[in-house]
DNA sequence: AGACTAGTAGAACGATCGCTCTAGTCAAGT
DNA sequence: ACTTGACTAGAGCGATCGTTCTACTAGTCT
């Protein structure tokens, strides 16, 4: 049995690290000293996880937190008694997180892949497969309770439109006010669609 | 009659290449050095008209842009019919606004508001302002047709930011589909609020 | 024991960052 | 003619950027 720990946890610290430091100030405005400061990893260790450098870094970033955020909202979804009231609950939970966070960007992804769009295609790909994979989800969610299948996705554009949007409106305001009310139009929105 | 030519061009050329810099690369992606580039003009010449330095000359452009927006996209909307055939106006015309320019980002208000909105608070309010006097206009709209305030004050969140949340998905895949969706979505929404 | 490998440490590189500062141009006012 | 003030020009500041590099530690093989 080797010792795991040290390597394995240098190399979490650092993608959480860095992921947090997104959440704040973005890809731009997250530099390498940032994240070995955050993480407590060294210059050196960075680049041995990470030979391709900061971007081979943004790039494990946008994937791994962005496959967790969609199991993560699609349990929230899912575990409520139906997807209406998941839908609703998810937006509660986000609007609490921005509470709580002192309105840190609850999507690194969707603030990163604003940002690098037109500077980096490597890196908005990963976000475009991303953002995808989340409306797929939303689309299959809509979709077992009856709803059609293009209505479904339309919708699932809205859901996920209306969530980024609303992290701007709430991140700039530093109030879910808007957020909220974002949240329960949408809601509204699906409750429409799949009840008919 | 003096020669004003010269140098409000040269302030005017300042603000508008900052401005369509932060719409390819973000507050954090752009440099002086990019703008002095792009504008022609030389770092003597934006001290001499922005003494506060990048962050004076970001406010301004977020408060002269945000403004003309708001002018702008409320233009569109009084200028049809009605206000939800004029919204749906307004969505087509950002679809074609964002293949015309290659994806490029139609709102450095938003895309600089999530990237610095917890680092810069002074440019976080600006935009908060901004954006708020946007949804405002909407809401000035919706009433006049005849909706409550309350519902007016929900419907235009959803709206902005459902147009936010579209211009994140629109860059990331580089297709207008997901922002076409979400502004079918939306109008719908709005119409069937203000016809009740 | 000795070789090998994974990981750590951080100095240092050239480039670039936002910004300051001095020198200069040019038109208007007296 | 001379001063004044608005504006331009760009060299240069210290700090920081992402990255490279060498040296070092320590655990694992044969």
């Amino acid at each position: 049995m080797s010792e795991v720990v040290s390597s394995a946890g240098t190399r979490e610290r650092v993608v959480t690290a860095t992921l947090e430091l997104f959440r704040r100030q973005g890809y731009n405005g997250t530099s390498l000293k940032d994240i070995t400061r955050v993480s407590g990893a060294t210059t050196g260790s960075i680049y041995h996880f990470f030979p391709g450098g900061k971007d081979a870094l943004t790039a494990e970033v946008l994937r791994e937190s962005g496959h967790g955020y969609g199991e993560f909202v699609e349990l929230i979804v899912r575990s409520a008694s139906d997807p209406v009231a998941g839908l609703a609950d998810a937006f509660a939970g986000a609007a609490q997180l921005l509470v709580d966070t002192d309105f840190i960007d609850p999507c690194p992804i969707g603030a990163v892949a604003r940002e690098v769009a037109n500077t980096n295609d490597e890196l908005r790909q990963i976000a475009a497969e991303v953002i995808a994979d989340w409306q797929r989800r939303f689309v299959g969610i809509l979709v077992e309770v009856g709803a059609e299948e293009s209505a479904a996705r339309r919708l699932a554009a809205l859901v996920v439109a209306s969530i980024e949007g609303g992290f701007v409106m709430a991140r700039a305001s530093r109030s879910v006010e808007a957020f909220s009310a974002v949240g329960a139009e949408v809601v509204d929105a699906v409750a429409r669609a799949v009840e008919l």
